[in-house]
DNA sequence: GCCAACGTTGGC
DNA sequence: GCCAACGTTGGC
């Protein structure tokens, strides 16, 4: 059996946040919107089953929350094309779709939500992408220990 | 609100 | 292909 894919991806509570993929039809949500190449290129190696940490960034504190699956594999995300939308990319074209996305389903909260200040006293995650210098990307691979560490704590 | 870090754009 | 200017992210 293959190992599952670990990652985290970042959403700003107040745009969506952990309970809103809960209250979500199927417990699921698309998710639209990334316009990074780098992410995008994340979501594309995506495969379904693969475990998610769903971040709530620009919070206060900014907290790991819970976790999240894959349930559907990259395809084009429709807001590029949508000239209402704020993710409209007027450079791409149907034919080529520039940006995909993927459908997570939520599968549990953290008994507590976890800040990056008690991340970085654990010298197993000392090398999380989330906690690097500068570090923006909004979709982002974990490693397997780094998964299993984290979901201990909780 | 500030600003460091980073990605993208476009002139050359 | 270089790199300055600009825009965005996101912690603080």
């Amino acid at each position: 059996m293959a190992t599952k894919g670990y990652w985290l991806m970042k959403s700003e509570p107040s745009t969506f946040s952990i309970d809103d993929l809960q209250r979500s039809p199927n417990q699921t949500t698309s998710w639209d919107g990334v316009r990074n190449y780098q992410a995008r290129n994340f979501m594309r190696s995506m495969a379904v089953g693969d475990h998610v940490l769903f971040y709530h960034s620009s919070a206060d504190p900014p907290t790991v929350v819970g976790i999240a699956e894959i349930v559907k594999t990259a395809y084009s995300d429709p807001t590029q094309f949508d000239k209402k939308d704020k993710h409209y990319d007027p450079e791409s074209k149907p034919s080529e779709p520039r940006w995909d996305m993927v459908d997570i389903r939520y599968v549990r909260k953290f008994a507590r939500a976890l800040t990056l200040d008690e991340l970085r006293k654990h010298s197993k995650l000392k090398g999380m992408v989330l906690l690097r210098k500068g570090s923006r990307l909004s979709v982002q691979p974990v490693t397997q220990l780094e998964w299993k560490h984290i979901t201990s704590l909780v």
